[in-house]
DNA sequence: ATATATTTTTAGACTAATCTAAAAATTGAA
DNA sequence: TTCAATTTTTAGATTAGTCTAAAAATATAT
């Protein structure tokens, strides 16, 4: 199956705005992400699905299938495996990398992505953080741990809750936390056990002790 | 001024098309080139020629202006320095990295191609001995010449071929011939144009006339 | 010089991807 | 439950790049 380079950036788009409620992704959801319009996105959509790449119905949101993920997972791998790339040795920084992947991420050749894998030493976790998927699609596995054991300088990923409740999923909601939310840890408040963090983008946060205690978070490895 | 991954294709080809002689490439040589139809590279020549990329008049051929080289040129560079780096960093054969080149050369950014060159340790040639232009577009000199215009006792570098298909690159790998094999010249046979060499190690090898007559070469200083 | 062959251009149509404007469906508040 | 706001889809148009078939220009052979 031949896929564009406009499908593959479509079908990873769905893919990270996949939640694993099991709802489809929105239209207007995915036009934000692309910076496109409600339009072309239900076009587009439309023949995602015919190629069967997709799982759509109409008005309800749309789902990747099982084809469609793979694609996805196969552009991710080779984004973040370029971003290492070009960070390890190239010596950009890692807020250089992101544009040129975006291109990068596109050439297709798996005897050049697992070249380039093994010469960058089969890493498992890009310049961000992120992981990296192996051939086979799977993502390496990562230890997590609570967000209080943490202290200031640490960088960390939020990826998972140890209290699944509702009431703390809603909170954390609110709180514009959720699952690949990067975080540095700025201040360990002894008074009352909340931590002040910093976002991506710059903002301070005080995260409450409810959240500090509950919330698992992988450490960044540089 | 932007130039999309075809417009890229048509002006790489007129260059590599265009002789010294002045005269403009036509049409149907573009099109046998890029494997596309004369009616579609009309289209485009008027297209180029529109963006000032290309001087162009009606059933007279196509040139490239300044600007419409230079833009070809940095093309070339790109595609050169990637096909360094598949070969010299990933292992590749010489004879694979053409189509991966093909795609590579159309990433856009300057940083990228300039730090490229610099992990390659800045190679003058590339993995077919062909010039790689440097960043202000001007090509390494060498001279080279057909192996057919040398004589006995002359010793000679493999450093070129003025056939690069895959056919005849893997011919060459059997021959055991690559970029820096030294040879001296033993004797040229006349009944058919094949040529009898020495090879480093001592032993004599017979190259057919489809080798001496495509084999660019560098004489050796002594 | 004329006729024929070849090359090149034009005309018209198609596909992928996009847009604006309008219609239809869904959501949600009174 | 009804009506207004929001979201999503449809309709129709545009652009880059391509194609086939036909017309026009150029080159070649008698
Ligand atoms: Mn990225
Ligand atoms: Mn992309
Ligand atoms: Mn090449
Ligand atoms: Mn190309």
């Amino acid at each position: 199956m031949e896929t564009t380079y406009t499908e593959e950036n479509y079908l990873k788009a769905i893919w990270s705005l996949s939640t694993k409620s099991g709802k489809g992704v929105s239209t207007n959801k995915i036009a934000e992400r692309l910076e496109t319009k409600a339009s072309s996105v239900t076009d587009m959509i439309r023949r995602l699905s015919e190629k069967g790449l997709v799982d759509y119905i109409k008005y309800q949101g749309v789902k990747l299938s099982d084809e469609g993920r793979e694609v996805a997972v196969r552009v991710i791998r080779k984004h973040r495996l370029w971003e290492s790339f070009l960070v390890d040795k190239l010596g950009f920084n890692w807020d250089e990398v992101h544009d040129l992947a975006e291109q990068l991420e596109h050439i297709r050749s798996t005897e050049l992505t697992d070249r380039l894998d093994s010469f960058l030493g089969n890493p498992k976790f890009d310049p961000h953080g992120d992981p990296i998927p192996s051939r086979d699609g799977s993502f390496p596995e990562r230890e997590r741990r609570l967000l209080q054991s943490f202290g200031p300088g640490d960088e960390i990923i939020v990826t998972g809750v140890s209290d699944s409740s509702v009431a703390f999923l809603q909170f954390l909601n609110r709180m514009k936390l959720e699952l690949g939310t990067h975080l540095r840890v700025v201040e360990h408040i002894d008074f009352d056990q909340s931590m002040l963090v910093q976002r991506e983008d710059g903002n301070e946060q005080l995260l409450p002790q409810g959240v500090v205690s509950q919330l698992l978070v992988t450490e960044k490895l540089n």
